[in-house]
DNA sequence: CGATCCATTGGGGAAATCCCGTAGGGATCA
DNA sequence: TGATCCCTACGGGATTTCCCCAATGGATCG
């Protein structure tokens, strides 16, 4: 079982190979990283799937149903696939990996960071039930450490960076922010912070516009994900 | 911030035993777990260190300057505590905890759940540094998987449920509710879901009450930070 | 030393939200 | 079969927020 150390080499194709070297290393099928930003609510992921399964996936916006996905991303632990045997959304997705020769006996790993991102490690292996225990129980440490360094990575690296770039509020337009989302009125923050309710609404328009909200709730909501405020 | 020493209530003596038993099969001096809510903000949480040293840290309010503590809840990977030499609270905290025999060689491993929810599982070690690098690389991989198992066990006990429990809304509430946080108004949402935007208020001010939010901005921000929504 | 950003305060008016009610139909459950 | 909750809808009025405008002093930066 073997490591690879992510932190010197950052780049796209490293981290390709990366999952590739997982594969050889771990004795499994496929793995597959996928990222949730929450910014966008986009995901981006590598893969050492083929190449039309990956394509099948996305046409079929199969990250909606897949329960490998959807309900991981909700997980603490791992989760291993055999609990979603009874998923319709499960048997949707893998009666139509299996023309790929991927096979339905997998795990799925989540990693979170502090400001609200989502990483998802998974991986497949075609074997015997009793086999595949025993080599999850093997690999489930090795795989932890792979899914938080690759996280790590793929978090710090300027590509991921741009996407979800968390926009640098002022302090006090941080401070209002964060008392209303305490549940205090424009009028209620001035007094508290003995200035006038103008100037909170001029500071809270502000941090609207620096969120790209167009509401009050709005940025709030992208506030508390992106870690800037924390709700009362 | 408060410190609670979870390990005084009974009902949790198996998580402080499970403490001790990785110790032992780790081969590590000491662990300790903390959880921070995200709510209040306190710091729940249980340890092997003497009794005396829990007492110092919580009178002196460690938690507030221990880089252990307050760095590795912003780390995503593990975080070594030989990173923090040169910090000012750390040396504060560790010439007091070297009293205690307590080394200033650990290791933090952060881990975060769905609903803002940070534990964090530290262990440490008196020994060479070389015997140190073996051993970190050894076990990592077991702490990680320790430290998701016992957080995801502390989440869902009834102790730490009380204290972080998700008000259940309504679908039409939850949906209501992403509607806004997208930055829409009540009357945008009821043109989009056909209804009367009277109506739309009326699930608003129910969700808030369930939220125990004043106003909507706040209810907005717990239901982001529970998960029952996302942002737009 | 200008340029720029931040924090501060203000007015006026339009728009939206919030709080106080009431009320019927449907689903679920003891 | 009542009880309870959810979804739906409406009104009136008080409160709040939002958007347009302008202005001053301070800090920082090239």
């Amino acid at each position: 079982m073997r490591l690879i150390d992510l932190s010197l080499s950052a780049s796209d194709e490293d981290r390709g190979a990366f999952l590739s070297e997982l594969c050889e290393s771990l004795e499994i099928d496929h793995a597959c990283y996928a990222l949730q930003d929450p910014f966008s609510g986009n995901v981006h992921g590598y893969a050492t799937y083929p190449e039309e399964w990956k394509q099948l996936y996305g046409q079929r916006a199969y990250q909606h149903v897949d329960p490998t996905f959807t309900k991981a991303v909700r997980s603490v632990a791992p989760v291993d696939w055999s609990r979603f045997t009874s998923d319709s959304g499960f048997d949707t997705v893998f009666s139509a990996a299996r023309d790929f020769g991927i096979s339905s006996q997998g795990l799925s790993v989540p990693v979170r960071g502090p400001f609200g991102d989502i990483g998802l490690l998974t991986v497949t292996r075609d074997c015997g039930e009793r086999e595949w225990q025993g080599l999850r129980r093997k690999i489930i440490g090795g795989l932890q450490s792979a899914a938080v360094n690759f996280h790590d990575s793929v978090m710090r690296s300027n590509t991921i960076a741009g996407l979800m770039r968390v926009p640098p509020l002022s302090s006090r337009e941080c401070e209002i922010l964060q008392w209303i989302a305490a549940g205090k009125s424009q009028q209620d923050v001035g007094d508290i912070l003995s200035i006038s309710p103008r100037t909170v609404e001029v500071h809270l328009r502000s941090a609207r516009e620096k969120l790209g909200a167009l509401t009050t709730p709005q940025a709030v909501g992208r506030a508390v994900r992106l870690a800037l405020i924390s709700p009362g």
